[in-house]
DNA sequence: CTGAAAGCGCTTACAG
DNA sequence: CTGAAAGCGCTTACAG
């Protein structure tokens, strides 16, 4: 905009200031300081001892060039992000996603970061996981298969570090931590009929034979609680129920109701369809626990929160993604006390509430 | 341990057949395929046209060669990750807990996938999100801030790609997309006052100066529809809260009946801290909305499931993530359609329920 | 449509 | 304790 006349010529050719804004890369930082990259390399990393006046000149140059480091040229060069995945069927569900946070928690605290991916319980998409993408730019896969099954150990095993959640035993070759599901389906039934109740119901079962989910082997434990006590297992006391959520438990206490059949107890697949069913109930005039005492799964925060609180099987979430991460950072980092792929089962214990 | 004897001495010097496991490459795949890795990128990224008979020969070796592209080292050359990092106060908090997953599901659509980032409000953990080695892992960031505020303006310019979500406009040269939680404040408390409710209490205003929270402007929105109701603002009927959670609505609904002072509405500043102060005022026999009517916040899930049912002030969190990641992947990608950056105000509007 | 080669920004043996 | 150089596995102008 300013005439060229009080300007040299060649005050044309000058770099404007403005430049292209190329990245601050460890060479520039070098520069400044008057060493190379790797000595940059060298004090940022911390893996080789640096005399401190180099140490110093160094840091400062960091600052004053506003350097930050390339994570991924790092990441080519180690083999290493920083990253976990985390893989669950879905983060509506109220469990899963407590879950996931837990794992964001303790991985944030062991100074690793996280993503989350959601497999929908989509066979493909949970191959998609285990060959995709995210699997390679991070550094460990957290996985809670639901379409894959014992019959795919080929895929579930692997050679890149991963921790199976399983609500059932998948195979031997990798780290798991499993759910006692049958155990729970017994000891909430159980619990039902300590509290008097004799004409129980089930809200959970799975009917897709494609999915190896929760659902069947805590319905084959609340048969084995009625078996015990010398109840017949009686099919218009259980309702199927697709999604695990709120709305579905909602809608599977409308059908039994609605089925005209006589109950005094529910057992739930989780807190999320308890707390749906105890609110259609309630809407219909039955009592919780009065007419019909109810029981959930997972303990969620909302399970304990809710009007009447409601009784459930707790799952420590914390807990297991404690576990999990713990043994992903150990396989990833080789630690010497790795003690190489194991199956723990995954504690759980009946919460005994108003809704009971 | 079988002995050698039975084996020609040059078997001990073959390589095993578990090698090392050295990670297939494109070269190898293109080897196996009578190509270059050139040809093998070109099938792979689709950026340049390639014969049907040398993609049907490249696909086949990577089949069979199970290949899984190194993504940190495609990153690295192109500058991209295809990852999202979103980073907000607390993931414990309702709210951003369904912001955070909204943001995933719809990353998730578009082909990105998301890290999530916890700055538990902390001034250094907010500089950190900025500056820090995920930023640099990730292609662009969601960041709400709580700690930093409009005198940080200099560091939340960026010549990364950044979409800010917040309580007040911060600056003009980073897209951002603010809530009127004047409006929110006012709207919610006009609503109690055409209720009837004369006496109305606040809680959620937070007292540590260093945090421009919503509470701070959800409070002068009250003040001012009590003053446009003619009516005082009384500093005994406002509880601060330092979390915004439901043992936080619970502890301040306790300190309100302490006190003894008189009310008949409460605003609180979201729903986490409505449903914790209602379950508090129903366990001390106060009736809502009968004694108290009650509105939030948010619109949660739990506010529509709750007993009663919450009425809110609905923020479409879904819809904030939905924006939030057509800017940012606009950014990333310097459509020709960005028009630059710009401020969005978040809609919002008041969701009349059971509980007022 | 394909090959040979350069280079993204780091880390790390190899010398000194 | 530091320099010069190789190489991680891709993508992409440069030739043909």
């Amino acid at each position: 905009m300013s005439p060229r006349g009080g300007l040299p010529e060649v005050g044309f050719d000058v770099p404007m200031t403005t430049e292209p804004r190329r990245p601050v890369t460890m060479a520039d930082v070098g520069a400044a300081a008057g060493v190379t990259n790797r000595t940059v390399s060298n004090v940022l990393s911390g893996n080789k001892p640096v005399s401190p006046a180099t140490r110093a000149a160094v840091m400062a140059a960091v600052r004053e060039l506003g350097y930050q480091m390339n994570v991924t040229a790092r990441g080519l060069r180690t083999g290493r992000t920083g990253l976990l995945t985390v893989a669950v069927p879905a983060l509506r569900i109220d469990y899963f996603a407590e879950l996931a946070l837990a794992v964001v928690d303790e991985a944030e605290r062991l100074g690793w970061a996280v993503t989350l991916q959601q497999t929908q319980s989509d066979r493909e998409r949970e191959l998609a996981i285990l060959g995709g993408h995210d699997r390679l730019l991070s550094d460990g896969l957290i996985f809670q298969p639901h379409a894959l099954g014992p019959a795919d150990r080929d895929l579930l095993v692997s050679d890149q570090p991963v921790v199976l959640l399983a609500d059932h035993e998948l195979q031997a070759d990798a780290d798991q931590l499993v759910l006692d599901n049958v155990g729970i389906g017994r000891e909430a039934t159980a619990h039902l009929l300590a509290r008097g109740r004799r004409r129980i119901a089930m809200i959970g079962p799975n009917h897709d034979p494609g999915l190896s989910t929760a659902g069947s082997y805590r319905l084959e434990g609340y048969r084995q609680a009625l078996a015990e006590a010398g109840l017949p297992a009686r099919p218009d006391l259980v309702v199927g129920a697709t999604r695990w959520t709120w709305d579905g438990g909602a809608a599977a206490a409308e059908e039994l109701l609605a089925s005209g059949v006589d109950l005094d107890g529910l057992f739930c697949g989780n807190d999320s369809l308890a707390l749906g069913a105890v609110h259609a109930l309630r809407r219909h005039g039955v009592d919780v626990p009065g007419d019909v005492a109810v029981i959930g799964v997972d303990d969620t925060r909302d399970a304990a929160r809710s009007d009447p609180a409601l009784s459930t099987v707790a799952i420590d979430s914390a807990g297991v993604a404690a576990t999990a991460v713990g043994l992903l950072v150990a396989q990833i980092r080789r630690d010497a006390a790795y003690a190489g792929p194991q199956t723990q089962t995954i504690a759980h214990r009946v919460v005994h509430r108003a809704s009971s």
